[in-house]
DNA sequence: TGGATAAATACAAACGATTGCATTCAACAG
DNA sequence: CTGTTGAATGCAATCGTTTGTATTTATCCA
């Protein structure tokens, strides 16, 4: 398509750098290059222009699920999430690899076109991966994680405050008179477990000691929190409250207590996390935490685009904020 | 990367024929090379390939987001949607390039990057562009399109069967004894439309003559079905079942009748439409209709790269079924 | 006018693969 | 031993950009 030199009377050189808007190009020329090129809607060709620069323009997004759950993508987060950084990432003009298939061992990835293919990644949580991402650190791919900022991580990591979102669900509860707190998340993951931190902080305030019966490890996904809850109920174990480290668990185990005659908040008040939106809509509606998905997204890609460009980054700390709403988790 | 030639003590373009099985090369060579590519973990630049072959080896996937809503992915469906067809993508080595952005007329990406940097497109959904997509077709670009097959299309459409969809949904109520049943989606959208006519055909065979009070275009996110649910009981419209056009609505209707007073199933039974994760744990669980998305995913990819190897390809209607559950639809 | 200097542009070599065509090689028949 | 043939391989051009360097053109001063 460089024939628009022969009609611009150029090189093609010229007209390569004037498009790119180099300075060495003389400002009238560049105009004038530039109005044919918009006149005989010339596209340049990115494939060529990616094979010479020896990049690719992509972005790989790879979705840490869970490989245990037989739901591949049960939370609406990660959707909200990848439309985030879909929309980030076109600003820049870079494509976006999804990667979908459960990984067992990020490091896997090192060997594969997700590799090769992609300027950078973006892993979507961390799994229980923490240590393999180390590892990942260490090819000097540019990556960035959705997740917490684990102690002797190496990686950037950005996220939200999952200690202070534990911590302001129980306090919430604590605040309304409830003594007895589930905490229903799975502790082995990091998420979870600082937010697990901030329910045991929020405890050691009101001077309350913490019952290692009411932790109960469960997946994000709802397919097993009502067998916990039911469980729970008959060991007898009694609760009034229960903070969830997904708005799927709390609603899930919501339905549970239902179905044993409890009343909601009556006599458990339950607070999630991730502001889905069936929280709000839902009856009762749910009193949760919220993540303030579209900007993490964009801070993901703002972080590994600064990677590429060789700056060092820094991790990131998003706000997490309690959204109180009337029914579930009570005023 | 071709010092591969040298180790080998042959040329390039004997290695490039080799690892791509041309059976001019001798067998023995052949093998000789891959083994050497395999030891010296050599890679081939996809890059460099593409390039030369004037492919992207990119599909892009369109999700047809209904502008009008604020959120811009309230559905799951889109979700597992796209995961399965990124998992069916990954298997023949092609990348998902995600385009997020609404769309208010597909004709748009014409003079995009998305047209220019794909081998093909994949639209989720329909919107209400039937006619655009009709015009897109004529661009003589590989697509396939996730909806209904509407009377005067040219594109290729996979999707579920709307009409019995809608029809198994209706029936069920009726048979349950159900006879004034609302329908709650929007008709002017092209598979909740399909879906009306499987409703309408339903009422038919039972002798009962249709109310057009009792059909509300609610869009397929929750945010207004509560208030549609609202104003029907404020008009003392009085039914006793509802047909909803997806789980969402189904849901949400659910919580809006339960404010009320009202007991589900008893007072008004409840059927939805896609059978999300939620469907089945919420309370009262959700009868609801299920397409199989990831058949559905798997469909697409197959009839685009059908497309893509120059083939014709011809429509493709999925298996729906109702799926019974106790509580909301009753048995 | 000539020559030095700076500004603007052109030339040509890459990037890593594919592929039509030319060439080599081996086998075999005459 | 030569010629023919077919199989196996090598040569070299090509895809559309970018960019280091060479070259041209313009500017200005003596």
């Amino acid at each position: 398509m460089e024939e628009l030199a022969k009609v611009a009377g150029v090189s093609v050189s010229t007209v390569s750098r004037a498009l790119a808007g180099n300075p060495l190009i003389n400002a009238k020329t560049r105009a004038r290059i530039a109005d044919l090129a918009a006149k005989h809607n010339y596209q340049i060709n990115e494939n060529a222009r990616n094979f010479r620069l020896q990049k690719t323009n992509v972005i790989a997004v790879v979705l840490m699920l869970d490989a245990k759950s037989e739901q591949h993508t049960s939370d609406m987060f990660f959707l909200e999430m990848l439309g985030a950084i879909a929309d980030a990432l076109s600003v820049q003009n870079y494509d976006l690899l999804l990667v979908n298939s459960p990984m067992t061992n990020v490091l896997d990835i090192h060997n594969s076109r997700i590799f090769r293919q992609s300027d950078g990644i973006i892993f979507i949580g961390q799994g229980n991966q923490h240590d393999h991402l180390n590892a990942f650190y260490e090819l000097e791919k540019p990556m960035v994680v959705w997740g917490s900022n684990l102690p002797d991580r190496r990686y950037c990591t950005v996220g939200a405050d999952n200690v202070v979102g534990g911590y302001l669900s129980t306090k919430h509860l604590l605040n309304l008179g409830r003594k007895d707190i589930v905490f229903m998340g799975d502790i082995n993951m990091p998420e979870p477990k600082q937010r697990f931190e901030g329910y045991l902080k929020a405890l050691k305030e009101k001077s309350i000691r913490f019952d290692k019966h009411l932790q109960i490890d469960v997946p994000f996904e709802m397919s097993h929190a009502s067998e916990a809850i039911n469980d729970l109920l008959q060991q007898n174990v009694s609760f009034d409250g229960a903070v969830c480290c997904s708005d799927l668990i709390a609603l899930s185990a919501i339905s549970a207590l239902t179905e044993s005659g409890l009343r909601i908040p009556e006599d458990v008040a339950v607070v999630g996390y991730d502001d889905i939106a069936l929280a709000s809509y839902s009856s009762p509606s749910l009193t949760t935490v919220r993540q303030n998905i579209v900007q993490g997204g964009r801070i993901l890609v703002q972080k590994l685009m600064a990677q590429i460009n060789g700056d060092t980054v820094t991790d990131s700390v998003l706000k997490t904020e309690l959204i109180v709403r009337r029914s579930s988790g009570a005023w």
